[in-house]
DNA sequence: CTCTTTGCAAAAGTTTTGCACGCTC
DNA sequence: GAGCGTGCAAAACTTTTGCAAAGAG
């Protein structure tokens, strides 16, 4: 799998160690497109690596997060999910019932937006969230 | 104050009872336009009515947003925010300093965005959240 | 061999629940 | 008065920390 190589390779050359509970997070993780919380993290890398404890998957979550390759989730239910990240900046598209993640670019005016609600409040404009909430074509409606 | 009192009329309506405890949070979150968390909201009240405990807190929250008088909000740092809700959909503008909070309404292309997107990815969209961060003009830079 | 990383246990937070008393209506 | 609401205490969770032992390089 390639992203798995990528991310092996990435914590390698931060000068991490290679070690088994790593991999087995990091191929839950990289192999999946759907959001996922600590604890689901946990029992599926459980499955390929049944000593894996849950304070490791905190642990690796937190370096991945680190060397920017997942990403923490907001959802109305939960805030402490994670995806694989994508590089630039991608707005999510979040099925509501399984979690399947699909990126979109904004292609869309946001940029002009930023600056028309910046001038208009006085902010100083930083950052923005924009995602989409629906059902993707697995689960039906 | 205005907004307390449609605040305390609506749970009047709604067949909750008027008590000082409510008053007291009511009070605090709706002369605010800060995001609180719920130990925010206990301590501030608390400078009202020092008997109020924590665990009125989080239910007087709970019925106050059952009743769509305020809403949760999401940060990178802590998703069990709140800040009076208002009517239609609107999107935040969040100072990362201070919380406060300003709204503004999408006249940008958002209903379009949706629909394309959905296209294109066979999702069914149900929701969007746009959020923009930045610092506001109390806080400068 | 050295020093990072791990898993357990326990701590630290945060949110929820159980229950007897108090207060609204 | 009847019954909802309150505050305390304790339970239930989630996340973090301390530490001795295991394992990568």
């Amino acid at each position: 799998m390639d992203r798995v190589d990528h991310w092996l390779s990435c914590i390698k050359e931060h000068g991490y160690r290679l070690t088994a509970p790593r991999r087995a997070v990091v191929d839950t993780l990289a192999t999946s497109n759907h959001v996922l919380s600590p604890f689901e993290v946990f029992e599926l890398a459980r499955e390929n690596y049944p000593r894996l404890g849950l304070v490791t998957v905190y642990r690796t979550l937190e370096k991945l997060e680190e060397l920017g390759l997942i990403q923490r989730v907001h959802r109305p239910s939960d805030c402490q999910a994670f995806v694989t990240a994508f590089k630039g900046h991608q707005h999510l598209l979040i099925c509501q019932n399984c979690g399947r993640v699909e990126f979109f670019s904004g292609d869309d005016g946001m940029e002009e937006l930023m600056v028309k609600v910046g001038e208009r409040s006085g902010y100083r404009i930083k950052d923005h969230w924009l995602q989409l909430f629906g059902v993707c074509w697995e689960c039906g409606d």
